[in-house]
RNA sequence: GGAGGGGUUCCCGAGUGGUCAAAGGGAGCAGACUGUAAAUCUGCCGGCGAAGCCUACGGAGGUUCAAGUCCUCCCCCCUCCA
């Protein structure tokens, strides 16, 4: 790797890019970790706020910083269609940008490969896109994914793949596995800044062989860390976790592992105790603009009218800045009159339930009680809570 | 006092003989959201348990097989002229 060697390395805060195993809970595949890069350091398990626009939607940097997140996700097609990787390169980098001096991990555009799936066409070249804002047409390859997202300067890369949908049958889940794989080897040929790190993605849909085959040959590969990629696209919650169980235990356990796009409370206390470090998803950042928070005793949907006149703080058992100061009658207002601050308000409470919820799992690690963390959490999801009826 | 326009389901507002429990908005109510084309999208929105029936288009009466739609009278609102 060469990174004492690298000129950028002397330029860089801290070096490169480095992942410590710190401990191993005993009941469980939980790990804890310290995830390092040239802009500061990481704890795992952690979840990664979307910022998918050089922006992690209504919150200022120092808010976000401040709600305890250390490393945001972020963009390559977004950020590459609009401003521009060059513009932004111009700029000095995303970091400076959107003035975030923290870690980023941008994703490769994988993603929109599927979710923009009438818009693009895939080759084993790459994968033309015509451009959701404008209609023009762009083409990303493994070489200008790498490009991009040099440009950007992220802390972690993602290597460009195509997610599929699911379902997917084996022929097209074991093509596309194949040149996911292909296009992994020259994502990892192509880039050129060794002090981003970059990550190889799990893919091959449902089919275990195809899952297995995939990482065997990841792996050989060498990346900085893995990610299970193609879950969370509507596929039944036993798929993911049988995935997750599966083949989290079979990354290399000295390097992170990243569940993308994952998820909701529950999946990310279940696939940290089959192994996962590392999480990211738009849950609640876009469910707080739609007016779902995420409590400790569930799902509160502000708008609903039993909050009209409800004095109390949307989370009895939580401590931010919205739950300190805003009722639920307050907040219900701001929502159904279309306020900014109902954004606001709400997405400073998801992302502090979030990094909370990591915190305490992190916490269960140290202290080698995870597997009883992780039961009792999951026997409070089926209880029906006094506060919230 | 004269001339004209209008009163529609919570609100605004279409509808000028049957295809009308009545377009479209809004409000209201509920649901969805997992590497963000998302401050978005979906459903419900007179009553009764369904086929169906009942109650509804200012009020009363009438014409017609059939009226929110046509006629008569009445009540109320708006504009202009005195």
């Amino acid at each position: 790797m060469n990174r004492e060697d690298s000129p950028q390395n002397q330029e860089s805060r801290d070096g490169g890019f480095g992942f410590t195993l710190l401990r191993k809970d005993k009941g469980s595949e939980a790990r804890l970790g310290r995830i390092t890069t040239p802009h500061g350091e990481v704890e795992t398990p952690v979840f990664m706020p979307v910022g998918t626009q050089g922006t992690v939607k209504s919150l200022t940097p120092e808010q976000v910083f401040g709600l305890g997140s250390r490393i945001i996700l972020s963009n390559t097609y977004h950020l590459y269609m609009r401003p521009g990787h060059d513009l932004i390169r111009k700029m000095g980098g995303l970091h400076r940008f959107m003035n975030w001096d923290h870690p980023i991990l941008t994703d490769s555009g994988g993603f929109q490969i599927y979710s923009l799936g009438a818009l693009r066409k895939i080759t084993e070249d790459g994968a033309s896109f015509q451009s959701h804002i404008d209609g023009s047409r762009h083409f990303i390859s493994p070489e200008v994914c790498m490009d991009i997202q040099e440009a950007l300067g992220s802390d972690v890369m993602m290597c460009l793949d195509e997610c599929i949908p699911y379902p997917a049958d084996f022929a097209y889940a074991e093509r596309s596995l194949d040149m996911t794989l292909r296009w992994a080897r020259r994502c990892k040929a192509a880039r050129k800044n060794e002090h981003q790190a970059l990550f190889g993605i799990s893919q091959g849909g449902e089919y275990g062989e195809l899952r297995r085959r995939g990482i065997e040959e990841l792996v050989d590969m060498g990346f900085d860390g893995y990610a299970l990629g193609g879950v969370s696209v509507g596929e039944p919650k036993e798929i993911m976790r049988e995935i997750t169980s599966e083949f989290a235990p079979m990354l290399p356990q000295e390097k992170p592992r990243y569940l993308m796009g994952v998820g909701l409370p529950e999946d990310i206390v279940e696939s940290v105790y089959h192994g996962i470090d590392m999480f990211d998803c738009v849950m609640p950042t876009r469910n707080a603009r739609n007016g779902m928070l995420f409590t400790s005793h569930g799902k509160v949907v502000i708008r609903n009218a039993r909050y009209r006149g409800d004095d109390a703080p949307v989370d009895s058992a939580c401590s931010c800045y919205t739950c300190r100061n805003y009722s639920r009658a307050y907040l219900r207002h701001l929502f159904i009159a279309g306020e900014i601050l109902a954004i606001v308000l709400n997405t400073i409470h998801n992302i502090s339930y979030f990094m909370n919820l990591m915190r305490q799992i992190r916490e269960a690690i140290v202290k080698d009680t995870y597997r009883a963390f992780r039961d009792d959490f999951m026997s409070k999801l089926t209880v029906t809570d006094p506060e919230n009826n």
